[in-house]
DNA sequence: GTCTATAAGATGATAGAC
DNA sequence: GTCTATCATCTTATAGAC
């Protein structure tokens, strides 16, 4: 959650500046992508309504509207996308700070235990809720759930690979370490417990062990 | 999907007997908890309207607030108890089918995939979209979801245990399974395929193997 | 680009007859 | 125990002034 991506499509921001650090500097849009990414984080898309949205945004309905035609959607997958690249940034620098990737990964499961317990168990996974909900039922947004999935785990995956690990067994195991993530944070939130993130980072840490030795 | 759970608090069924098997021969709460669940297990709470639930039930408004003055919060504890009941017999049946743990939860993975794509992707767990809704906001359901999965957790560490693992390997080891089960699953589901809990599942005998042998 | 008012329908829940 | 009619509220989305 502090590690914000600078908006990509920006197709406002005639005047606000890129130096700003306040939520409140951000263009419209940019607030209205990241209040629905956190919003959808903690309570997924059914529960999230769009008249909560645009308020905690500070934005009004003709303004997300005005940004996403599609609407509420429309501006999901735009969240989706969001919290995709937040979290591969979270992921990522969690990965470079240790050169042994058992090691890499066993340091996310402790930086994601401890945001969870500092956000009240509320700031999971940005999209396993919504991925959850849209299966079957909401194409778009399933389609930006797997793009996220994939993303994070060609992140682990390189980061194998540059260990020397075989390239099936890094691809099969970085599957594994991010689908392990996933449930583990679940299951954090749920008990309101770091341990269930710090028991799967030391087995996730003592699998990818015996393949790189 | 195949192993009911016969009603526990059945107040009701004065006339129709136990012996039925299809689902129209059931008791009316019967039927709410099951629809209830099944409808849960594929959208989540937010997700299914009670309009919905009493319809496939074949039930109407009337009789869902009679059973469940409560209304929709408390049958969806009971449709969650249901789910937890009956994945635990799942769980079960899969770890009997082996002696050996490692073989057990990989049989396991095996037969969660086939019900997966048996059923377009949509019977997941039962309880892990309602979970990640609750978090902090559904108090009864997150804590219904919190004993469904201490239940499941304590099926697969008698099952260690049974083999020799010491007690806190066998612990933190149940909770690491099942919470890989449930990301593989939900991977499984957003991704349309059997791979992520099929590698999951020989990714869990090579951990446990690591244990036992 | 922003804002308010409002539409059109869905939502959970209740009342009261049977 | 079951049923239908109905309530009050909330939902997403739009219209049109500014």
């Amino acid at each position: 959650m502090t590690s914000p991506v600078t908006s990509t499509t920006s197709t406002t921001s005639t005047t606000t500046a890129t130096t700003a650090t306040a939520e409140a500097a951000l263009g419209t849009r940019d607030r209205l992508v990241r209040t629905a990414s956190r919003l959808m984080q903690h309570g997924g898309y059914e529960s999230t309504p769009v008249k909560q949205l645009v308020k905690e945004a500070g934005a009004t309905l003709g303004s997300l509207y005005h940004f996403f035609p599609g609407g509420k959607q429309e501006l999901a997958v735009a969240a989706l996308d969001f919290g995709d690249r937040e979290f591969a940034e979270v992921l990522a620098a969690g990965l470079d700070s240790r050169t042994d990737p058992a090691e890499a990964v066993e340091a996310v499961t402790v930086l994601l235990a401890e945001a969870l317990r500092d956000s009240a168990w509320r700031d999971g996974c940005p999209v396993t809720a919504t991925a959850l909900e849209s299966v079957g039922r909401l194409p778009d947004l399933q389609a930006a759930c797997a793009r996220a999935f994939a993303n994070w785990q060609r992140l682990v995956e390189e980061k194998l690979l540059a260990s020397g690990v075989a390239e099936e067994d890094a691809r099969d195991l970085a599957a594994t370490v991010i689908n392990t993530l996933e449930g583990a944070e679940m299951s954090a939130q749920v008990t309101q417990s770091q341990t269930p993130l710090l028991v799967a980072g030391r087995h996730l840490s003592r699998l990818i062990g015996s393949y790189t030795g």
